[in-house]
Formats: structure tokens, C-alpha cells, sequence
DNA sequence: ATTTTGACTTTGTAACTAAAAAAGTCAGAA
DNA sequence: TTCTGACTTTTTTAGTTACAAAGTCAAAAT
């Protein structure tokens, strides 16, 4: 039988250093053979811990998730309202978003949009809307907020947050913005998100 | 002296002739010597009339447009009121962008930034801009609305109406959509807009 | 004088190629 | 069970050509 507990410490290992080689760089410009090399391994080692390249992209991508989301629920909790939670979440997001979006994870994994990557991102990206209605239903529970459909307003609200990234940008949704269009990107969900959680008000 | 009279009518059946294939086929696929055999001219006639083939674009898309501002500033004067104004508009907006996606017209003048192109846009959105917030403020006037900086208001509405379409679709700002996804954005955007007009008034 | 054109040059692009680089495999060593 | 060197296969890249489309211009037509 294997010993997991090793097994587990291996694959972390060259979770990390991926990422700091896609930090740095890009996942894009990374081969095998660098990560390898950083561990002093061989490239046929990580094809013992990983079936491929794109399952240790999207290693490394679900454990950047799973700190995003831990961060993000962690800030939802302190918060007093809904609001206050919505507001909150968004320099959350854009902490993430922005360190994320340097790795230029999405190129690599975006065409096969069949398998498993689509999946996590769709799976992502329902996992937040689910902590948004969450967030709305308490709101509406605490007479924060008026009666509402909270699944379909949390999905609005993520669409639309995520919908000013692209107007402003007017690029894909691989390319990487400029600190300062990060800003820019953020004070108008600010700004949104005020009118947005306004409208939800009783 | 030139006779503008007949110098205008040409320039009129060339981009007619142009909006004709462009809309068969696409911007991308129609080439100058297609346009100058459909008029039974010869291609170093459309040179006479346009400098280059991303004028002869450029006035298809500046002739489409203003067709499109006509509709907007009438469908705005019959609203009853600002919400449903608002509302009109969406529509409109629609029969415009899916007509307009089909010429393919962005892929043929998105990549010369710097020039006429570039300034086209920005001028249209400013200008769609500037109708809603002419929409807003007529609301804040008459009391329906909230006393709020319609400027900004209005550039936050325009930006999020055309982020959902981005989000939506994942894809880049040249592809066209399926007729079903174009449904899908307009539902989602007349359900933002709900939010959005419950959020800018009293 | 203005408009049009055929014949021309220049520019862009699709289709192929060869070489290099990176992905991925596997028998056998540790 | 874990790891590796040497291997094969696949993907990128850079270079090439060949063709199509853009764009020009001197001269003809109106």
C-alpha cells in the first residue's frame, strides 16, 4: 500500500513550486522541465505525482481557490450586514483576481473546455454566488433587505460584477490588466455594488 | 468645383452596397473587388470616394449608428418615465448590437486603435451615455428618481448593461452571439436594470 | 474639371515545411 | 513504492512560398 502521508507532502511540493515558477513567469512559459529542476527531480517524477500537465495546473488552481474562498468566507463572517459583507468581498475578490490573473492560468486551461478545468471554474464560480445568497438571504432574514429570489440575485450580482471587468477592459478574458485598471475596475463594483444592495433594500 | 450632390449619392450607394455584403457575408469576407463588381464599377472607383477600405468600414458603422441613435432618442421621448425608459432601451440596444455583430465589423477596425476607430466608439458610447443620463436626471426632475450625480450613474449603468453581455458569453468583444445567448443577456440585463432603477430612486 | 478605369505594385495572409522545444512514456534502478 | 535516464510523440515556432487582396497611378472617358 502507498504511504499517502508522503505521497501528499510530494505532490504539495511541486504544487508550490509551479506556483512560484508561474508567479514569477507565467504558466504559459513554465515547461515541466523547469518545475523539475527547481525540485531537483526529474520531469518523469512529476508525471508519477501528476497524469499531466494540465492536472497540475489545475492542482495549483484549486488550491489558490481553496485560499480564496476560506479568506473570502472569513470576511463575509465578521461582516455586521449584508452590505457591509458585499462591499467587503470585493477587495477580497480583487486581491485574488489580480495575483491569480498574473499566472495566466486561464490560457493553458481555457481551450479544453470539455474536461475538468470548465468544470472547476464553473464549480468556482457557483461556490461564490452560493456565499453571495447566502450573504442576501440573511440580509433578507435580518430585514435587511427585501424579499427577493436570493440564488438568481446572487447570480446577477456576480454576472455584473464580473461583466465590469470586461467592459472596462474591452479584452479577453486571459489578458492580465494593469494595476492601475485594477483600481479603476474596482471602485466602479464599488459603486455598483452601493446602487446593487440599495436596490435590494426594503 | 466638385458636385457634392452626385459625390454624396456614389459615397451612399458604395456603402450600401458595402452594409449589403457585410451583412450576407461579413466585413472580414467581403473584399473591394466584390463591393466594385456588385456596383459594376471598378475597385479604383471606391479609392476615389474613400481613402482606404477602414474609411469605407468606418462609414458603414457611422451610418448604422445613427440609424441606431434615431430609434434610441425616440423610443426615450415616448417612455412615460425614466424606469421605463430605461427598460425601452434595452431592447432597441438589442436589435442594434445583434444586426450589427453579424457585419463582423469589429474584427476589421478593433486592432488600429489609435485611430478613427477607436474614436467612434468612445464617441457612440458617450453619446448613449449622455441619452441616459439626459434619462436620469429628467427622473431625479420630476421626483421619481433620487438626487444622485447622473453622469456617473449613467456611465455605471452603460458599463454594467455591457459587461453582462462579456460575462455572459466568455467570450471576446468581436464574436457574435447565438440568438438564444442574445435572449439569455437580455434577460439578465432587464433584470439588472430593475435592481438598478429600485436603486437610484427615493 | 471630375470621375472612372485597367494595369500595376505592395502588402497581408494561408498553407506548407523543417527544426526545435516541450510533453509524455517506460523499462529498469534505487 | 518512488524515482530516473533515455526514449518517442506532440506542439510551437520560424522560415518559406504562393496567392489573394489592398492600394496606386497614368491615362481614358465623361
Amino acid at each position: 500500500m502507498q504511504d499517502n502521508h508522503n505521497r501528499d507532502e510530494m505532490r504539495d511540493r511541486i504544487i508550490e513550486a509551479a506556483l512560484k515558477r508561474f508567479t514569477h513567469y507565467s504558466a504559459t512559459k513554465t515547461t515541466m522541465n523547469e518545475i523539475a529542476d527547481d525540485l531537483h527531480c526529474s520531469k518523469a517524477s512529476l508525471y508519477y505525482y501528476f497524469p499531466d500537465k494540465g492536472a497540475l495546473h489545475l492542482a495549483v488552481l484549486e488550491k489558490a481557490g481553496e485560499a480564496y474562498f476560506t479568506e473570502l468566507q472569513k470576511e463575509a463572517d465578521r461582516a455586521s450586514s449584508a452590505h457591509q459583507a458585499l462591499l467587503d468581498m470585493i477587495s477580497v475578490r480583487h486581491a485574488f483576481v489580480k495575483k491569480f490573473c498574473r499566472l495566466e492560468l486561464f490560457k493553458t486551461l481555457k481551450d479544453k473546455q470539455l474536461d475538468s478545468t470548465g468544470e472547476a471554474f464553473r464549480q468556482a464560480r457557483e461556490k461564490e454566488t452560493a456565499l453571495i445568497a447566502k450573504i442576501i438571504r440573511g440580509g433578507v432574514e435580518r430585514g435587511e433587505l427585501a424579499n427577493c429570489d436570493a440564488d438568481r440575485m446572487a447570480s446577477l450580482y456576480m454576472l455584473s460584477m464580473m461583466g465590469l471587468r470586461f467592459a472596462l477592459s474591452d479584452r479577453a478574458f486571459t489578458d492580465d490588466l494593469s494595476d492601475a485598471e485594477f483600481e479603476v475596475v474596482r471602485e466602479w463594483q464599488i459603486q455598483l455594488a452601493e446602487i446593487f444592495i440599495k436596490g435590494l433594500k426594503k
